[in-house]
DNA sequence: TACTTCCACAACCTTCCGTTGTGTCTGGTC
DNA sequence: GACCAGACACAACGGAAGGTTGTGGAAGTA
């Protein structure tokens, strides 16, 4: 039971005679002469009733005639439900660095009619992402993941550079500075809780610590935010980064200060993997918008070398 | 988009891996990989996720089975619809003599379950009927065509002959007979009106009358049934001639008398006419019925020689 | 009778499909 | 840590199926 074969029936019962539905599908009339016999040898019933003026349905022709009807339209559906754009787009927004889904919210505000889920993976690592993208869980993921190092099958973009902000007690030394350089830093503790090692976000953090010769503790035992908080409020000497877009509910409760980096801004580079060829609309405008009006910083920037740019 | 590809993809879906799927479909691996591969190629989404112990379905997958089993489903029932039997088996009985009528009913009530249509065609001629039935305007048509102008693709069976009776009034001379023979007829004016020439009955008629030597007004002007039966009445020379199942209502309203005929019994031979190949199974049931129980006058018949048999 | 229309048949060719053989990757095991 | 087994993909080959052109026959029409 081949598909063509109905559809060239349906034709034929529809227009009344095997040349004009060749015409209209583009074949010869013999093509149609063979495609009818086969499904009528197939299914071992005359459907078509051949006179010398064209043919018309038989009886069990006009039995059979719905029924493939039905099939076409199984189908037509069953490959409109795959066709990209059908589908929201599975965004895989982080949830540690929240700028992925400021931007990804912002680029929804400003298209609100498409399509599109943000989610988030409980995978910490971004080759386990990438691999989540690559079998469809998502169809694409914020990640800093070296370009070398995407997957066959994935592609990456870098889309999204996230400036990291210093966040200090008011009594630390660069408290009431207007910004301060990377390498001001160097001889400061800063405490990054939290961070697993053998993730994207361990490497990012030591290849800044080696770029400005900084100590970061970014591996040490995470006691919560609110004992960050804390500790940073009490001390003289204690600092930590975060993304400038990122909004903490502590920062409101309590006193401290963000400061911008400047000279250069590190910052978090975000690169967007998605399934190499992926045709979903929604996926191509998201890549459109933020290539354009994405939150990058506009000047001198650093990122660990290891990420394409 | 092909049938088989999408069955190879819900029983991969179902199984979980490519070579349990190659063997309940009787393919190889390969073919089930090759399969996958063009559809996953047409629909351009990736529909399985391969692993290192099988597959599972991906997003788009999960989204598509639905759909193909829809499809797969719309074609089993498709195929279904135009299974030889899944349709009542329509049969053209003949209205000028009843036996067929009466021999499809009979069958009819000693297989009560099986589906059957009996119509009555509009067509007086053998060939048109023959044409009908290669058409599928009907499934079968009983008939007296002689074997050598069924058309092809048309199968003729000779299952029914209706012996002939005389119908005379009882003034006729061979009122009161136990039973005459065609040659004792002669010289007796014997009146079928109705008849049209070009048809089997004219045929019939023509075969008898020169058989027997016999003077057959067949051709003549109808006045219809009554008026016949008035003539037959009053005549002391007028017959006609009828099957010996026909009930006629007014042989209840006029004396007349029905007189077998023997030595030997002109039969009308019905042929099945139907379509060569033709699997319904109630053809078959009916065919088979007919050859065992149908009313075929046991001795000496006459019958057209132009009829088969 | 000649002509047109419409479908079927035949021969040829291309394309696609299935098979066998082999490769690669992953995960478990000694 | 190297080996092995399982699972899927790739390559090459053979055959079948479907498409095309060319032709024939049947029925209606001028």
């Amino acid at each position: 039971m081949d598909v063509e074969a109905l559809r060239t029936f349906v034709t034929v019962a529809e227009v009344g005679q095997f040349q004009a539905a060749a015409d209209e599908l583009g074949v010869s009339q013999q093509a149609v002469s063979k495609r009818i016999a086969a499904l009528e040898r197939h299914i071992e019933v005359p459907l078509l009733v051949r006179t010398s003026r064209g043919s018309r349905l038989s009886l069990d022709g006009q039995v059979f005639l719905p029924h493939a009807k039905k099939v076409l339209a199984a189908v037509a559906q069953a490959e409109q439900a795959v066709r990209p754009g059908s589908r929201p787009l599975r965004v895989d927004v982080l949830n540690r660095r929240i700028a992925p889904a400021q931007a990804v919210y912002r680029f929804y505000r400003s298209h609100p009619e498409v399509g599109l889920d943000a989610v988030t993976l409980s995978t910490e690592n971004a080759a386990q992402a990438a691999q989540a993208v690559l079998e469809g869980t998502v169809d694409a993921s914020f990640r800093a993941l070296p370009a070398d190092q995407v997957p066959a099958g994935i592609s990456g973009e870098r889309l999204l550079d996230a400036p990291l902000e210093l966040l200090v007690g008011p009594g630390h030394p660069l408290a009431d500075a207007p910004w301060v350089r990377p390498a001001d830093l160097a001889g400061h503790r800063i405490w990054i809780p939290g961070i697993q090692p053998g993730t994207e976000w361990a490497a990012f953090y030591r290849a800044l610590s080696d770029a400005f010769g900084l100590s970061i503790d970014a591996l040490g035992p995470n006691f919560g935010d609110e004992a960050l908080m804390d500790a940073l409020a009490d001390s003289a000497s204690l600092a930590t980064l975060v993304g400038s877009g990122d909004r903490y509910l502590w920062t409101q409760t309590h006193d401290l200060r963000r400061i911008p980096l400047r000279d250069p801004t590190p910052v978090y580079p975000h690169v967007l993997l998605f399934r190499s060829g992926d045709q979903h609309p929604v996926l191509a405008a998201l890549r459109e918008h933020l290539r354009t009006t994405g939150p990058r910083a506009p000047h001198d920037v650093w990122a660990p070398s290891w990420v394409d740019r």
